[in-house]
DNA sequence: GGAGTAAGTTCCATTATTTGGAACTCAGTT
DNA sequence: AACTGAGTTCCAAATAATGGAACTTACTCC
């Protein structure tokens, strides 16, 4: 179970290849796939196959390229609704970004990278698929450290060996002890913050959505410009935020799905 | 290769397994899955182990209860971004949705039911994946309607036997005869109407997105409340959705993917 | 225009994986 | 303390995946 990846029999293998395609970020070529796979041609050719069959990847016939199918974006759907977190969490960061006036993101931790599950902004309209489901580094974003503060040390350290450590900008995190050295801070305080770490004059503050357990189930975040707002102006923030996180982990904690839906949701079919 | 589903190997029953846990639209638990799997215990076992290992399904300890994973909404990120449709139809889509003042609509067909892709409300903020990903009937739908009328006999005739025909209202086609007819004049006047077929008080107006070869893409709607407009007011609205439509398909045809993108997307991954 | 090359596809005996009945564990009952 | 039912593990038999090599297009370059 060491390395996570590709462990579990044909199943992992061909997950595999549909990652490799998803991570391509445009359509992708037989043979492109083919020398960048583990997999010899026939394998691989067969896992296409089977996977477009399924709907996991579209094939374009014309430009003979592989993408990932739109039968994801309808299992992601349920996914989204059916993550206690995201629906619960909605109507809160709606509250949290009309009082604020500033874009609320709310993330996920996922192979030790930050997952956007939802997002507002007061002022612009959002976007749909092409911001929830987005990526980003942990050890950079107000969020991904708001998680890795609070995770029990073995998940955390898992998670600090997936961790790349690029500088994108000067006060990037480049190492381990100095990521470490901060989650120390925001663990005693009890909310992070992201000082141009990621994007040069981007900053934001960001709590952990906390489970009864003290599991990490998510983090919730601000985020401005150096232009419009200061850390200390941030900070003044940290209780509003913190009590949304825990209203939120309130309302997940006792929350049911109504019982015994009995398979209405495919609405017209078979 | 008749029915479709569940016919290629090891991969294809994991991924039924997965559809059925989606299909729940709740939590679910291994014996509730179990009474309605045509594998036996130990099959299906192993199959949700695999699929939890591989974050295509969550697994909540507390509960026992198994539900769509987060890597799906990962998955379902670069879907959507990469398929030529949606991220193309953007701009004509917000642009419409302005000038009309009503609810635009983009939706694709998949396994013969409706997929929105992409959702623009002029007045409300919009939704993310509660609302893209979300699917619906085809045979009473101005969307799944002007796509139906405008696919090929044989993809017409699969498309068909998929549908249900439950009666939503008093004004639902109640057997492919019925729609047929139907689609004949869509296919005629180039656009289809949902004269409260679906949910009462609710009409909207279709067009399909064609490709140059006449395959279908997708479709455009523009929704409204009989207290706010008639069919025909709708329908003076067909020519710009027409326009709008071929806009998107033109695009789409000569949109290519920035090449050699050196597979920089996952941002600070291993 | 015909030979050469590379991409994509199919074949099939070998090999490794999946399969599922049955036996086991562990809570919560009676 | 014995019972029940959900969840988990085991292992020999059955099945499906594997991949080297041969084949088919579709271009390209003399």
């Amino acid at each position: 179970m060491a390395k996570a990846q590709s462990a579990d029999g044909t199943v992992g293998k061909a997950l595999d290849v549909l990652d490799q395609v998803a991570a391509f970020g445009r359509p992708v070529r037989f043979s492109e796939l083919l020398c960048q796979s583990r997999f010899p041609k026939a394998t691989l050719y067969r896992f296409l196959q089977t996977l477009t069959n399924q709907g996991m990847l579209a094939y374009d016939p014309d430009r003979q390229t592989y993408a990932p199918g739109i039968r994801l974006v309808r299992l992601a759907h349920a996914a989204w609704q059916q993550s206690s977190l995201a629906p619960v969490a909605r109507p809160h960061i709606d509250a949290l970004s009309a009082r604020v006036g500033e874009t609320v993101h709310l993330a996920q931790l996922d192979h030790g990278q930050v997952l956007y599950v939802d997002k507002r902004n007061a002022a612009e309209p959002l976007e749909m698929f092409s911001d929830a489901g987005r990526i980003g580094p942990a050890y950079c974003t107000g969020v991904g450290k708001a998680m890795l503060a609070f995770l029990e040390p073995t998940s955390l350290t898992d998670a600090l060996e997936m961790q790349s450590f690029h500088a994108f900008t000067a006060r990037t995190h480049r190492d381990a002890p100095s990521l470490k050295a901060d989650l120390a801070k925001i663990r005693e305080r009890g909310f992070a913050f992201d000082d141009e770490e990621h994007e040069p004059g981007i900053i934001c503050v960001a709590v952990p959505v906390l489970a009864r357990s003290g599991r990490v189930m998510g983090a919730l975040s601000v985020t401005t410009s150096t232009e419009r707002e200061t850390l200390a102006g941030l900070a003044g923030l940290a209780p509003e935020l913190q009590m949304a996180a825990r209203a939120i982990a309130e309302e997940v904690g006792s929350w049911r799905f109504p019982e015994e839906a009995p398979m209405r949701d495919k609405v017209g079919v078979v």
